[in-house]
RNA sequence: GCCCGGGUGGUGAAAUCGGCAGACACAAAGGACUUAAAAUCCUUUGCCGCGAAAGUGGCGUGUGGGUUCAAGUCCCACCCCGGGCACCA
């Protein structure tokens, strides 16, 4: 048969088609023995269009689920959509047209371009956390947690992006400003708002790492272990002169002697009772100075209130100040400051001339020479009564001992983490479902009236209320206690609650009694790769891990975490950043597919960095790739007549030889890539190198030694390539999907190299190199590297010292 | 400031366990085929020398030291780039 020309445009949709209609070829086996479980981190955005830095994680993923089922698992691999309250969204509500239509249509085109890409998600399975089922099982959970105090409504001060003109979890809060608008600043805002709390889990996530360490990015997990903040400390109670006790948290109580002032946050409770006159208002000054700090500058600021505050170890009375650098929202909203042992408390205690006391000492040090000062480390007590001359540690220990048995504090493990601030006053996302009845207070929606869905006439002002409020239909309701006339909560939850448990969902998404089935649940569960950005190694990630732990105590999974193995996929950058549709710099991969195919702008990403890497798009090699499957393509049907795929493999010649082993490295090696550290630009390249040695030693092949290297290299490109090798798979009579075929052995026998060219080095560097056969012995390599020409005419006059041989690697001889 | 990554040809990169640095590509140059072009195929290509040539010598993985027969890889110090955290008591 003579070779046929590459042509990617006739090729590619003839299977698209075919795939899209018959989807059930992806289906996996809900009864599979062990069953794999890939997912991608959530779903595209129904607003934005697929671009290059989708096509790159997607094609991960699916050349990860295509070896998967090569090699014989049934492999759960869904997709489904997200919708994000975007200004997107919002403007094509302004414009009038119904935001559903306008989801569902872009759903449509997003599906489109992700089937021209051939990528095998499981369609069956599609999840849309925009539609009001979902939004069902939101709220459902909601309930569930409203009901274990797990969710509450607290009036607190919040982040508010007034861009967004909504509010902001902290964790959406990147250096002061919004995560969707960097350079606009958030602000604080004193509102009554939602909570999940999170910080009940706070230990749970950290005891819990060792179920993911190995499995997930060292990384990610400090990163959580930083935003969850864990200090182990001491409460203590300090005596106002009032009476009234002011609780601070320390995690230095050894150091607490050198205590020479106490200083409250500006938001604390009992300020505003020691402030009177003046100081009232320079309180509210710096109270309302709170909101707006430039992170970057920040000045230490305080001053006195005429109060003091007594030192429950030492009975000493010292004064009671405010201070702008105690945060409220961390311990207890107050500090006790040791000027001599820290190094913000130095800073503040200098200021404002405050004493400085030392009373701990450098454990190495002479006893007598004060240590320079602040002196932040561990080390023994000193100046501190029945304390002195311990250490730090037992100190710590003890004293916490002392005030617990005594009644004025305990030891106290404190948590930066705060708990999820889910309101927000956007139009999209799931209502709350909530009454607020003038009677009753706050009632549940009953589950039977789930769900409460968006109404569909609303404008979308972008002022600082939600759009909710203004749609009486939605806004006015009956009590379902009383049923008197009450008001519908109009916040929204935010969108991260979708994306905490979609991956649940995709194994049951039709259900409509319960959010999944749980015996349904089981066996995919721990997902077994998920897949993603570093993007959301605080967001999603701590979520998803928080929403698992909830739906274990309500007994409806038997994990406490969702994801066993996590790989964070490098970004995508154009101009040094990263390709996103909220900056407007994407790459959109319709260009390179109409003009390449889709199989090559697949191998394309894949080929051009190894997927953890951030790559910065440049796509001149392009072509390279191209070239490359049109290689492959014309090989395959220009062999096609003569190859014969049946019967046992034998080298008849040398170029079958040559050509056989090469085939079994290649097996080997790309196997090895796919089981170990997924570089498949090292894959690529093998199967390119495999494709170089068929073609020269092509002429002499014997027809099954083609046909054997006419599968193979099928076979293994099939994970990136599938609609070209579907095409060769079929030209060569096979019948199915190439993807389904099992996944060729390496056949370690074939692959080895029966002779092997050894470097000679003289005092380490290179100086000759010789054939020999493989698994030649120590002695005789050493014997033959001597007896070498050059190497004798270098050595001569020299003094061999020593020979070190790697048997099959090298020889190097010391000569002096 | 603290904690992670990373720094290799003109470019993307490879070297997986301390063993031939630059695989595989891109780009470039030259050649074959062609009236020509496209496509395809072949050759060269880390840097600096010597040689008419086959060859051959030196240098070379951010910088400086160290360990080792042998270092891109291990150790120490430093520089640069990227990311995370940063009044968390």
């Amino acid at each position: 048969m003579p070779e046929k020309p590459y042509d990617h445009q006739a090729i590619e949709p003839k299977w698209s088609d075919r795939w899209a209609a018959d989807s059930h070829l992806y289906k996996a086996a809900d009864d599979g023995a062990r069953p794999r479980y890939y997912v991608l981190e959530m779903l595209p955005y129904p607003s934005g269009r697929l671009h290059m830095g989708h096509v790159r994680n997607y094609s991960i993923g699916d050349a990860l689920a295509r070896y998967q089922w090569m090699r014989g698992y049934d492999v759960l691999h869904p997709m489904g959509w997200d919708a994000f309250g975007l200004p997107a969204e919002n403007a094509a509500i302004k414009r009038g047209q119904h935001p559903r239509t306008w989801t569902v249509d872009n759903i449509a085109h997003m599906k489109k371009q992700l089937n021209r890409m051939g990528f095998a998600y499981d369609w069956d399975r599609e999840v849309s956390t925009c539609e009001p089922e979902y939004y069902r099982w939101n709220q459902w959970f909601f309930l569930r947690m409203l009901e274990r105090g797990l969710a509450y409504r607290k009036k607190s001060l919040v982040n508010w992006c007034p861009e967004c003109a909504t509010v902001l979890a902290n964790e959406q809060v990147v250096d002061g400003c919004c995560w969707r608008h960097e350079t606009t600043p958030v602000e604080q805002r004193e509102l009554e708002q939602w909570f999940l709390r999170t910080t009940a889990y706070a230990q749970e996530y950290l005891d819990d790492m060792n179920l993911l360490q190995g499995g997930w990015p060292e990384r990610v997990l400090t990163m959580q272990r930083n935003w969850i903040g864990r200090s182990e400390g001491t409460e203590v109670d300090f005596t106002l002169d009032s009476g009234e006790k002011v609780r601070v948290f320390t995690t230095r109580v050894d150091t607490i002697y050198g205590a020479t002032c106490v200083i409250l946050a500006p938001e604390h409770p009992l300020a505003k009772q020691l402030c009177e006159g003046d100081l009232a208002a320079q309180l509210k000054a710096m109270v309302d100075d709170q909101g707006r700090k430039d992170p970057e500058n920040l000045q230490k600021e305080g001053f006195a209130t005429p109060h003091t505050a007594k030192n429950p170890y030492n009975g000493e009375s010292v004064p009671v100040w405010i201070g702008n650098f105690v945060l409220m929202g961390y311990g207890t909203g107050a500090i006790m400051a040791v000027p001599a042992h820290d190094e913000r408390d130095f800073e503040f205690c200098q200021k404002y001339g405050i004493p400085i006391r030392p009373v701990i000492h450098d454990a190495k040090a002479d006893p007598l020479t004060p240590p320079a000062l602040p002196f932040t480390e561990y080390g023994i007590v000193y100046n501190s009564d029945e304390w002195s001359g311990m250490t730090s540690e037992e100190a710590r220990r003890r004293m916490s001992e002392k005030a617990e048995r005594e009644g004025f504090g305990k030891a106290a493990i404190t948590y930066r983490l705060k708990d999820w601030g889910v309101s927000r006053q956007r139009y999209w996302g799931t209502p709350i479902p909530v009454i607020h009845c003038p009677s009753c207070g706050v009632v549940p929606v009953p589950d039977d009236q789930l769900p409460v869905v968006l109404p569909l006439n609303v404008t979308i002002t972008g002022k600082g209320r939600s759009p909710l409020e203004s749609v009486p239909e939605f806004v006015n309701a009956e009590c379902p206690k009383c049923g008197s006339a009450a008001r519908r909560e109009t916040d929204t939850m935010d969108t991260f609650v979708d994306s905490s448990w979609y991956f649940f969902r995709y194994v049951d998404p039709c259900n409509s009694t319960r959010p999944f089935d749980s015996a349904k649940v089981k066996p995919w569960f721990p997902v077994d790769q998920y897949i993603g950005g570093v993007t959301h190694a605080i967001l999603h990630l701590l979520y998803s891990r928080f929403w698992c732990k909830v739906m274990r105590d309500l007994g409806m999974v038997d994990v406490s975490e969702p994801f066993k193995n996590l790989f964070t996929q490098g970004m995508v950058q154009l101009n040094g950043q990263t390709m996103s549709k909220s900056k407007g710099n994407i790459v959109d991969p319709d260009d390179m597919v109409e003009k390449f195919g889709a199989d090559t702008c697949r191998l394309f990403v894949l080929f051009a960095a190894p997927p953890e890497k951030d790559m910065d798009w440049d796509e001149s090699s392009v072509e390279g790739q191209y070239r490359f499957l049109s290689r492959v393509y014309r090989f395959v049907t220009r062999n096609l007549d003569r190859a014969d795929f049946a019967g046992p493999v034998q080298a008849s010649n040398d170029a079958d030889q040559r050509a056989l082993r090469k085939i079994h490295q290649t097996i080997a090696k790309v196997t090895s890539d796919f089981d170990n550290r997924w570089h498949f630009n090292t894959s690529i390249a093998a199967l390119m190198e495999l494709t170089n040695e068929l073609y020269a030693c092509e002429a002499e092949l014997s027809p099954r030694a083609a046909g054997e290297a006419v599968e193979k290299l099928v076979l293994l490109l099939a994970p990136f390539a599938p609609f070209a090798t579907q095409e060769l798979w079929e030209s060569m009579g096979r019948a199915g999907a190439v993807f389904r075929q099992p996944w060729p052995a390496a056949d370690a026998g074939l692959a080895r190299e029966n002779e092997i060219e050894v470097p000679v080095q003289v005092n380490g560097k290179l100086r000759s190199r010789f054939v020999v056969p493989l698994g030649l012995s120590k002695d005789e390599l050493e014997r033959r590297a001597l007896g070498d020409d050059r190497i004798r005419g270098l050595l001569d006059g020299k003094q061999v010292v020593k020979v070190i041989v790697v048997p099959d690697k090298l020889v190097n001889i010391v000569a002096k």
